[in-house]
DNA sequence: CGATAAAATGAACAGTGTTCATTTTTCTGG
DNA sequence: CCAGAAAAATGAACACTGTTCATTTTATCG
């Protein structure tokens, strides 16, 4: 048996993942190095390349825990309301919360870019799932003239509508970007599209 | 007089941003070398840094330009339609289309990041306005209960959004990501906004 | 236990942006 | 038009990066 072995393989791969996700949250994606990582993770320089093939993959392990503690997050927001068009304001505000409690890990989520044009494995793009599933269903409710793949499509639309508000306001690219109105304007624009699908359902 | 000098200082950092330029719009901001610039450029490699204080402050430069073109476009847009719904139809559209014609400049606008926490200069930070100029108006003709200061808001608001849903969709992080739906869903995100504005007006 | 295979090690490598002693160019008073 | 002075261009050197690989250490199993 080689059970020793793959233990020891796979504490190293956790204490990696521990160090990048301290060293990310501390001080951001583009703060991190492979020496630091290692020395934090009590390993030398070269078990890193052991445990993954890159730094690249290492970030991705750090995205991946993150996004499942983001879909907790909004798997809870969710479960907040009842009511179709609550239920997305308060997935909204949720989004919003999570963003502001974990700065450095969130923006990594979306800061990271594979080096030239390797592709995110499958595995990674498919956890970006619960961004968008608590989504649907609300969404359904409000848009029933929606099909299955109107639904998912629109669905992914409005999150990315919501997450590009959150980034904007939150990297301050404008002059006299004002953070603490954000959570108002997200719920006029929450409001402002709840009242758009009304009209629609009601024409 | 100091004639020559500044002359050939100002064709220098004409040449060092036409050359990064050129960089970044054929491989991206991420591929963009010191020695590439200036080697494209026709000087040596240090000066680069008698022209500006680092490269980012090149990169600044390049997205100084794309703005202003990404400005004249949203123009041009904007004057292509009458009616104000569908005025912010028309600036979503040529948004998106600046986006798709000019993918890795237009990235740059938002992926270049300041190192460390060295803020954006406030003349390169006033440029963004562009993108939301042209939005106030429309949005005052929909939304006539906003004052001045909550409707810039607001417009920076309704950017962002579009922003969003284009560059997640541009970037695929998602699984299935349709590219050739984005007008269509950019298009039905722009109606339910505008529906719930004249919904609003309605009651 | 001893032979073998696997994994951890960290010095070395190729690359990066930036600096700075040196050379070259430009300016200006006579 | 010409020295002397001032400024700018140069590119080798520097500190730092992620990654590799010959060597050492550790784990496995007959």
């Amino acid at each position: 048996m080689t059970e020793k072995r793959d233990q020891k393989k796979a504490d190293l791969k956790t204490r990696l993942v521990d160090a990048a996700e301290n060293r990310i949250a501390a001080q951001g994606l583009a703060a991190l190095r492979a020496r630091e990582v290692t020395s934090d993770a009590g390993c030398a320089l070269g078990a890193l390349y052991t445990a993954f093939a890159d730094i690249d993959l290492l970030v991705l392990h750090v995205n991946s825990r993150t996004l499942a503690r983001l879909g907790s997050a909004l798997e809870i927001a969710a479960a907040s309301a009842t009511d179709p068009g609550l239920k997305l304001a308060a997935l909204a505000q949720g989004y919003l919360a999570f963003a502001r409690d974990n700065p450095h890990l969130w923006a990594a989520l979306f800061d990271h870019h594979m080096p030239d044009s390797a592709q995110v494995p499958d595995w990674h793009l498919a956890e970006h799932a619960v961004l968008i599933a608590h989504i649907v269903a609300p969404l359904a409710a409000l848009a029933p003239g929606l099909d299955e793949a109107a639904l998912h499509l629109r669905a992914r639309t409005l999150f990315a509508a919501v997450h590009g508000i959150v980034k904007v306001s939150l990297e301050g690219r404008f002059v006299g970007a004002r953070e603490d109105a954000l959570p108002g304007e997200l719920a006029a624009f929450i409001a402002l599209l709840t009242a758009g699908m009304a009209a629609a359902r009601g024409a």
